[in-house]
DNA sequence: CCTACCGATCGGTAGG
DNA sequence: CCTACCGATCGGTAGG
């Protein structure tokens, strides 16, 4: 379907242009069709980012409903070292990475609550589960007893750092990154040895 | 002087609103004068760009010989912990800071190059701030035996998440995220007691 | 430092 | 789904 085509393209160049700098004319040449069309499918520019912006979030639940599943015989902090790999990897390489990236940093004004919202929603289906091998951690005595907040609230500015990072230095760098900060926050939360 | 006003107008708007979406009218009319007068001073947007990117670095050089001398009879943590704030209240509420941000993200095609040179240029001056306070820790048996560059990599990373959460959740999440990440990147680096 | 203007491009519309 | 067109705005120029 045309509309769908539209979507996906509108999508892809959100992420990589940015909504402002992203012209209806160029979408439609991507899709194949000129930009007038575009007004049969959607009454305006909004509308279309509204729209994609429904889609990412379907995106995300399907991502973390059904690839965030995470083998239970790992031990715990395989696990999390699972989770921090894989939200790593999902953003930086799926469209919807970039779609985030450029539209939490700097959202077009009129969507800026919208977004914010959203985002927050998606974050605590996430948080949940990282919650669940905090946990399991803490009773296990593997991971030290500080309060859920301030585990999630580390990881998550670990995992955003490194996001910021993956973009701007080369892979090299970032991979260095990655694995210094992991070393650092495990070595944080663990239970010291008594 | 008008050049130096448009500069810094300049500066200001390319870190609100990115270089493509900042007018040449708006900041025109910002200054106190028509757009084509700005041609006085300037042979084109790009060389406002230019100059105001060799303002920034001489503001952030400025920075980092004067406001960063860190009182050495602090401890090492408490050393530490300063850098750690300062750097991110430059970074959160002075001008240079939302440039940086803009500009270091998602940088006008043409000047990717230069803004990752200058930026790591900057950075690189840094670093050498914070090797001192590593090396003192280290010396001391306060900071646990770990290569330079896991310290100072795992340190920058929790700077960029900071410096990324600062702007899109509000204030109170930001100082639960900077207190929490401080705490477990400070138990990761410390020193095991025996 | 200004007025007056340029060609290009933007989001969006009319009409078929 | 198209051609043809709109008013607004962009960076930049001519000419004084």
């Amino acid at each position: 379907m045309t509309k769908d085509k539209i979507l996906n393209v509108a999508l892809d160049m959100f992420g990589q242009f940015g909504y402002e700098d992203t012209a209806l004319s160029d979408i439609a040449k991507t899709v194949g069709i000129k930009k007038p069309s575009i007004y049969n499918h959607f009454n305006s520019k909004e509308d279309i980012f509204r729209e994609v912006l429904d889609e990412v979030i379907r995106r995300e639940r399907a991502f973390f409903s059904e690839e965030l599943k995470i083998a239970s015989d790992l031990t715990c902090e395989e696990q999390l070292r699972e989770l921090f790999e894989q939200y790593n990897e999902r953003m930086a390489t799926s469209e919807v990475g970039l779609f985030w990236k450029r539209v939490t940093f700097f959202p077009p004004e009129c969507f800026a609550e919208v977004i914010k919202e959203k985002f927050k929603e998606v974050e605590g289906t996430f948080t949940e589960i990282l919650k669940d091998v905090f946990h399991k951690g803490k009773e296990e005595a593997v991971i030290r007893d500080l309060p859920f907040e301030t585990l999630t609230a580390s990881f998550y500015t670990v995992i955003d750092g490194l996001f910021l990072e993956r973009h701007f230095y080369g892979e090299d760098e970032y991979l260095l990154r990655k694995e210094a900060s992991w070393k650092v926050f495990w070595l944080g939360i663990q239970h010291p040895e008594i």
